[in-house]
DNA sequence: TTAATGCATATTGCATGCAGCGTGCAAAAT
DNA sequence: ATTTTGCACGCTGCATGCAATATGCATTAA
């Protein structure tokens, strides 16, 4: 089941006895509700692979699990369900989301095409500051590549993807864009052999920094697109000729 | 406040004493719970403009009026907000989610974006039956156009869209394209002078047939992408210079 | 008069209780 | 032996109660 600790034992009064004698909160926790804790919670376990595709999510056990009521665990079964990482289903327990093949083609061929879009707009709209901050961060890949450093390779991508996306200065499409963010990294993780398109894939972000850097759009959002839907196939492959998908 | 009426008179006991005498549903309501049929009514009395932005949204009245208790209306509200319809403020009510221009231009920005993406691979994929849908469809808004009927371009307006996302075989694409579709109904209705843009309009929905016809992805692509972005310039525009913003 | 402080109230956030739906198993019918 | 019907139980969906927080006003201090 790979439940979590049960960190329970805090049934009503909300606050601790002596609360607030420590500083409000340890640096910039935004304070939320515990429906949106509660989501981060679960989002991190689903993506991880700690809960696996197809487990159901029995509403008592998870709130148990997590310390919280079923009130608020609910809440963020829902928010999860629009970010397609659970399936909700009337008057039956919510399962977490399989991983089906075709769906992943598709995840990666919309993501690839809202990254396009925003690799036209930031061609348009980068600061010198941007493009030196993109630079680095290619410094950055480039040296966990040559070291084989898997994890921090994944890291450094997602920033550089994120950084195209946060320059294209879209508030919406970004949210857009980090909406189905979660679903690609739980896809990623699952298929995390994907080793072989390392060469590949580091010269094909060097190409898009290029593009940006010419202040061409076009070519970056087309190389960047390709990027995507490529990496896409390549994990959609890995996870069918691999483990099962659901 | 634009309250709807107040459909009460059903405390407890969910079914009616005789019911399961009628057919089970009144032909495909596909049954769901009562924080998605709330969810519904609150997209349509925000979008429609009955409620107006800003205007807070009292848990207790707004539960009262739709004849359900807070718990499922609190559940519609966090699915509206991840639509962007209204806002969320911890440890206050929510509020109807106010029209920045700036942001209505980054939303068709980025439908413009979705849809090019779509536009491209429905070109693709596109069956001949397909073809002769959007066709039809193209025939239907002319006619609607040329008797200068708003209501049921608009309607058709928005059917084409759909169709073509549709025919694009992608269903997180679509997916992403319809959480942000109430948000631009709210605006094209906020904007309703826009009649300037029909001849136009009309115009440019046909190049993107003729387009989708000749298989030319790219070509669709960037049209339907421009044809959105001007709209929302259009709409941006009507709405900056008209009414106030929240 | 203006600013600061404390209290009252309105409203959220969460916990919990209860009714009904869905499922699985067992007994009965074919 | 196989299918059908009945029943019991687990779980969800919703309603409601309670504590905590935020706001507005009155009161007090400067």
């Amino acid at each position: 089941m790979a439940k979590t600790k049960p960190m329970r034992g805090r049934k009503q009064s909300r606050r601790g006895p002596a609360a607030r004698l420590l500083p409000r909160r340890a640096l910039r926790v935004p304070r939320s509700g515990l429906h949106e804790q509660a989501a981060t919670k679960l989002r991190e376990l689903i993506v991880r692979g700690d809960l696996l595709p197809g487990e159901p999510l029995l509403e008592i056990g998870m709130s148990e699990a997590l310390g919280i009521s079923r009130t608020p665990l609910r809440e963020a079964l829902k928010q999860l369900a629009t970010e397609g990482l659970v399936e909700l289903r009337l008057n039956r327990s919510a399962v977490v989301a399989p991983l089906r093949r075709e769906e992943l083609t598709e995840l990666f061929e919309a993501v690839g095409g809202i990254e396009r879009c925003a690799a036209e707009l930031a061609a348009i709209r980068m600061t010198s500051q941007d493009v030196a901050r993109l630079e680095a961060l290619q410094r950055r890949i480039e040296w966990h590549h040559g070291r084989g450093e898997l994890r921090d390779y994944f890291e450094v991508n997602q920033q550089i993807h994120g950084a195209i996306v946060g320059f294209a200065q879209n508030a919406v499409l970004k949210a857009a864009h980090e909406a189905l963010l979660p679903r690609v990294e739980r896809a990623r993780l699952f298929a995390l052999s994907a080793r072989g398109r390392w060469n590949e894939s580091v010269n094909e972000h060097r190409q898009i920094l290029i593009a940006l850097e010419a202040g061409d759009g076009a070519r970056a959002g087309q190389l960047l697109g390709r990027h995507v839907r490529r990496t896409g196939e390549i994990v959609a492959d890995t996870l069918t000729n691999g483990k099962a998908a659901s």
